[in-house]
DNA sequence: ATTTACATACCGACTGGTCGGTATGTAATA
DNA sequence: TATTACATACCGACCAGTCGGTATGTAAAT
């Protein structure tokens, strides 16, 4: 028998093996006896900390959020221009997806598993939601202190968002020619340099 | 018995349907009697013009290229500077997603499906990399008529298809604060201004 | 301290429905 | 009459989820 662990524990220790076959296989195509085995643990523990496939999955989607929102951006950032956090943002988005491609590369298979069903839709909304007010908010800062122009800002929010998201067709297809780090900043300057009031 | 009809027409009449039921499901879940369903046809007849789910699935991959390179960009356009052959794209792409959103939506399937399968991945790869190099040359022109500055042209091209990959994500998460026409609008004049030489 | 009682963590053989694929036949077409 | 386009009945591998059971705690009662 595996060693006994507390429940607190074994549940992430399950949904980082979930994360690694999900992205491997695919939600439909990955097998429950395929995560188990990355642990050396049993179906009837899995079951055990688990309700279902899909309740599995619903908790790697909240997980996955929890990663990301203690982000913290503020504190010693508070006093710097708007366009110097979304750089940092971006280039630590960047960072993020280096060290563990696994989180995004899950996003293609969210975005499939929320086309057909609702209670995923709304799980991802949410996180998408959050994200791009965050954006929002920087935006519309950065209007109110004369250091962008008067636009969109939650337009501009999208098109940060979709931006970062190109990384992901990024790993899936690597170009070999050019790198993330360049593709993100060219992107991120891009935006900047538009959104920019002109000297 | 349902009329009979060439293997030429009804092959194409499958693989709508199949678009249809793989956007709606999703790959795995789609079943080859729902796909059959929809045309009101028989099993026997699908494997009769099909060898195999994955054997549809490529078919169709085939069949969504073909929909897309004889956009027949040139003919009329040729004397008109790179920006307003870029925009024009754009803007084209963008009215074939409202007409026909299923064709785009079946994308994260296929990388999904990419992700998992190499003879897939050739596929899909040498499809992006054909659109890719379709902007990387009106790039390079433009940057050689003065139009542009002496940007990565390959880079900026890769910034306008995952621009335009963002319709798929605002598609399936319907923000309904603004416009698809909006957003392709705005991202690409972010990118096309930001190449502009400046005068 | 020892028993009793209950809880939590885990095991793995088993099942029942599902679904891609096949075998075989029939009617239309060339 | 040979071939093509279809229909129908069927097969069997596969796998999510189940369930009877074991092992290891833990804490109250004796």
């Amino acid at each position: 028998m595996t060693e006994r662990r507390p429940s607190s524990e074994r549940r992430i220790e399950i949904l980082e093996a979930a994360l690694t076959i999900f992205v491997k296989k695919g939600y439909s195509e990955a097998r429950m006896d395929d995560i188990v085995q990355e642990i050396g643990l049993s179906k009837g523990a899995l079951y055990h900390h688990f309700q279902s496939k899909r309740d599995l999955f619903i908790a790697l989607i909240e997980h996955w959020m929890d990663q990301f929102s203690p982000i913290e951006r503020g504190g010693l950032m508070r006093a710097k221009p708007s366009r110097e956090i979304i750089l940092h943002i971006a280039k630590f988005t960047a960072k993020l997806f280096k060290r563990n491609p696994n989180w995004f590369l899950v996003e293609p298979e969210i975005w499939a598993f929320a086309n057909r069903d609702k209670e995923i839709k709304e799980l991802a909304s949410h996180l998408y939601a959050s994200v791009l007010s965050e954006f929002e908010v920087l935006i519309k800062r950065g209007i109110e202190y004369g250091e962008f122009r008067d636009v969109n800002a939650g337009m501009i929010a999208m098109s940060i968002m979709t931006s970062l998201h190109g990384m992901i067709w990024f790993a899936l297809f690597k170009p070999n020619d050019f790198s993330l780090e360049e593709y993100v900043d060219l992107n991120m300057e891009l935006i900047l340099d538009g959104i920019a009031v002109q000297d």
